[in-house]
DNA sequence: TTTTGAACTGTCACTACCGACAGTTACGCC
DNA sequence: GGCGTAACTGTCGGTAGTGACAGTTCAAAA
């Protein structure tokens, strides 16, 4: 069974690392499966837009720009299911369950493009968020066993890849972070000020006096490096510095 | 190839979402694959300390007291490596590298528990992180056959049934989402506030009057049923209401 | 033994925030 | 035309947050 060798094989690479350059992954993962075309989407929630952070796909410049001049992310239903959704998620479900997203795939025909293939979702942590779509050139049929075979390859390849982007590009943070460490006393004040409790009310819970429910909110302040006890509360959400609630 | 077969079978089940009940999908891995133990483990950064979120095992009440009482969390590589990881994690890898986790491995030694297995991070979103742990009982070359052959298998299953986990619990916070929806504006000054700004930088920002910032903040606390800015910016960076800086 | 860090407290003056009062303007929709 | 919503503005009075002054106590590390 050389097909399962190579599989195994490649995955093998992917864990030890020798893979961070979405280009390479793309080739090899090409040459593995029978995949048409791969999209890696990394992006974070803006309000109830999204903020692309990081974007790589072999689908071609061409495209790329109908799908932006057409503005299809606006309905593609890939993205809303796949970003924010934990479960693989299969194009041809998603095209059933939303009509209105029927543009999409008539632009997909038009440009010679597969309908068929399967986006699997990548929770990452601070919120953001994470998609390998996968697109393949088969009939529906062909397509159902193929994935029901390899959608564990899939899975495992792109979480390892995942990984590797992450660990690249995550190292500046690592660093400011190391700074922020908070004392027991000063994470409990600041977390109870992001529960919306005032000075005297902290004072009043921990028993001790107002003043120094200050002394800890000043400490905290100066470490995180920001200006009013708002933005340390923001910071220290972002940086899971204090529970959530 | 009736194994590989009983693989896909239980895949299938996993992702029909036929499967909540860390009893039943445990006893469905044991049935399918050669392990000896799981462990799953659901929690959430608290300072430098982990608050337990959800923790389910079959290491049996005895292992867990040994571990509580002998206080092995605070050594424990496994944890430290996988919640916050995003590469599985190798018990024997991890032993290798901390020699100071020793009397974890000892303790599992003692109560006749293997060390030998795998851990795999499943990264959670809103800073929560997630593992599942998988203890193996066989010699270390067999093992590293094992694992090349069904470490894509666990990871799969491994997402599935999280994925389960997090859709069952996470229905309390849907609804409370849906009235926060805030304005274009509403979320501007907020992310300005997060970043520390004051009602009058805000309004020189924005060009517009420092009393119509406070108005936009009023109604966005409202919106958010909180008392305070401070606790206005916490939520709306725990929901992901405003963009991560 | 000295030093370091964390936890703790008091006062003063200033600025920022917050709620409640009472409005205007512009846009889309039935 | 009326109705709802979002964006916008002014004033007043009270409370909360902020920085800078100047300390004590205790335990652990050097």
């Amino acid at each position: 069974m050389t097909e399962q060798q190579a599989v195994l094989d490649m995955l093998e690479i992917l864990e030890c690392g020798g893979c961070v350059e979405p280009a390479h992954f793309f080739t090899l993962m090409r040459r593995t499966f029978r995949i048409a075309h791969l999209l890696y989407l990394e992006a974070e929630p803006y309000a109830d837009e999204l903020k692309v952070c990081r974007l790589h796909h072999t689908f071609g410049a061409y495209a790329a720009e109908i799908y932006r001049s057409r503005a299809l992310h606006r309905i593609d239903p890939i993205l809303k299911l796949a970003l924010g959704g934990v479960r693989p998620v299969e194009w041809t479900m998603a095209r059933h369950r939303f009509p209105e997203c029927e543009p999409l795939f008539v632009a997909a025909q038009e440009i010679g493009i597969s309908t068929e293939g399967v986006a699997l979702p990548l929770p990452s942590p601070a919120g953001r968020m994470a998609l390998l779509a996968i697109n393949v050139n088969m009939p529906a049929d062909e397509w159902s066993t193929y994935r029901r075979h390899h959608l564990r390859d899939f899975q495992l390849a792109a979480n390892l890849f995942h990984a590797a982007m992450l660990e690249h590009g995550a190292m500046a943070g690592a660093l400011s972070v190391r700074d922020m460490r908070l004392t027991s006393r000063e994470t409990e004040v600041l977390t109870w000020a992001a529960a919306g409790k005032s000075y005297w009310e902290i004072a009043t819970i921990l028993g001790i006096s107002e003043r120094t429910v200050r002394f800890f909110m000043t400490n905290t302040r100066r470490k995180l490096n920001v200006v009013s006890n708002t933005q340390a509360v923001a910071q220290a959400v972002r940086h899971a510095l204090i529970p959530t609630v």
